[in-house]
DNA sequence: GCCATCATGTAGACAGTGTCTACTCATTGC
DNA sequence: GCAATGAGTAGACACTGTCTACATGATGGC
C-alpha cells in the first residue's frame, strides 16, 4: 500500500488503482470503483484521462518500471563477467515480479484494458524490452547463440518466462504438472535454453 | 462460420459464441450479444447456463478439442519415429491454432471469463494438455532431456509456445523483435530448446 | 381425454458499469 | 475587477449480467 497523501488527484488514482490491483487483483477494477477509493465521485478521473484505458495504461506504464527494477534486483548479485548466468537471473526477476503483482501484470498485457496506443505505455513497455535485449546481447558477446538476431533471440526467451508467468497465474500449472514452486519451473526453462548452449560456457582446455 | 440450424438452442447458442469470437474477437462478447445473434432473447441463454460463464466455458472446451485437432494435424506428416520432430511440430500446431482463432484461444485462458471449475472445462483442458505429456514422454524415450519430470518438462514446453502466442497476439512482439512472421519466432524457440539436446539425437558410431 | 408438471422462452426490473453534459467553484492572468 | 480556465460534482444515458414473474408447449400419469 503506497501513501497517496500529498499527490496531485491525478497520481493519486493512479497510485490507487495499483494499490487496489495489488490487493484485489484484476477483476472488479473499473472506474467508479477507483474514484471512490481515491475519494473523488466517479466523474473526476475523467478530468485527467480521457478513459477508463488511459488511466490503466498509465498504472501499467508504472508496472513496467517496478518490472525492470525486479529484473535490476535479480541480476544485481550475479557478477559481470557471466553474462549468460545474468541472462538467467533475469528470467528470476520477471516471474517473480509476475508472482508478487500479479494484478498489475495481468493488467499491462491487456489491450482490452489498456490504452497500447498511449506513449507512456509504449515507451515504459519497450524500456523494459530494451533491458531484456542489452542482456541477449551480452550474452551473444560471450557465445550464447551469437549467430541469432538479437531482438528475435530476445522476443524468445521474453516469450518463455511470459507464458510461464501467465500459466502459473492462470492457474494452469500446478494442477497438471503437479509443481506448486514456479521457481523450480523457472529453473527447468532455464536449464532447457541455457544449459546447452552450443558454444560452451566455460573454457574447456 | 457454422451452420447452427437443426442445432438445439443450447448448442446453437455455443456455436455462435464461437462465431462471434472468430468473427470479432473477445471483445464486446456478451449474454446479450450472444442471444441476438442466435435469434433468442436476452434472458433465454440463462435457462441453459448457471452464468455467462459457463456458456463462455463450454465455448473454451470446444476450443481445447479444436486445438488438440491443430496439434494432430501438425505432427501428422511427421514420421513416427522421430519423436523430437513431432514434439517440434507440435509447437506450430499449437501457434497457428492461436493465430487462427485469437478469440477462442484468449477466451481459454481468461478465468474471469470462463467459469474455470466447469466439469468438460477441467476434462478437455486436461486432455489437451495429456496430448502433450505424451508427446514428451515418447520425446524422452527418444534421448530429449530423459531425466527431468515428464510434467514438468511439458510445463515448460507448454509455456514457451504460449508465451509467443500471447505475445504475438497482444501485438508485443511485432514491433520489439521486428519479426512479424511468428513461425519464424517458433523455429527460433525450437532451435534453442531442441537442437541443442544433452543427448545426441543421431546415433554417433 | 384431461390435468398437472416441467422445461423453455419472453419481458421487465434492478443494480452496476463507462461516458457525456450541465453546473459549481476556485485560481489565474490581464 | 473580471473573464477565462481547470477541476470536481451530480445526474443522465445506454449498456451490461442476473433475477423474477409470466406465458406456452410438451410430457406423463390417471
Amino acid at each position: 500500500m503506497m501513501a497517496t497523501a500529498g499527490l496531485g488527484t491525478r497520481d493519486r488514482l493512479v497510485f490507487t488503482a495499483r494499490d487496489y490491483l495489488d490487493a484485489e487483483g484484476l477483476d472488479g477494477i473499473g472506474l467508479r470503483e477507483i474514484a471512490r477509493r481515491a475519494g473523488v465521485s466517479h466523474g473526476a478521473p475523467l478530468r485527467h484521462f480521457p478513459a477508463l484505458s488511459a488511466l490503466l495504461a498509465a498504472v501499467a506504464a508504472v508496472g513496467f518500471r517496478d518490472l525492470m527494477a525486479s529484473v535490476d534486483a535479480a541480476i544485481l548479485p550475479v557478477p559481470f563477467d557471466d553474462p549468460v548466468a545474468r541472462l538467467a537471473a533475469a528470467s528470476f526477476g520477471y516471474v517473480r515480479f509476475a508472482q508478487s503483482h500479479p494484478g498489475v501484470f495481468g493488467l499491462m498485457f491487456r489491450a482490452d484494458l489498456c490504452d497500447t496506443t498511449d506513449a507512456e505505455y509504449i515507451a515504459e513497455g519497450g524500456a523494459a524490452f530494451g533491458q531484456l535485449v542489452d542482456l541477449v546481447r551480452d550474452a551473444q558477446d560471450a557465445g550464447f547463440h551469437p549467430d541469432a538476431v538479437t531482438t528475435e533471440l530476445s522476443g524468445a526467451l521474453w516469450a518463455t518466462m511470459h507464458g510461464l508467468a501467465s500459466l502459473h497465474l492462470h492457474g494452469a500449472l500446478a494442477p497438471t504438472t503437479g509443481q506448486t514452486d514456479l521457481d523450480a519451473l523457472v529453473r527447468l526453462a532455464n536449464s532447457l535454453v541455457f544449459a546447452t548452449s552450443p558454444q560452451p560456457l566455460e573454457d574447456t582446455p
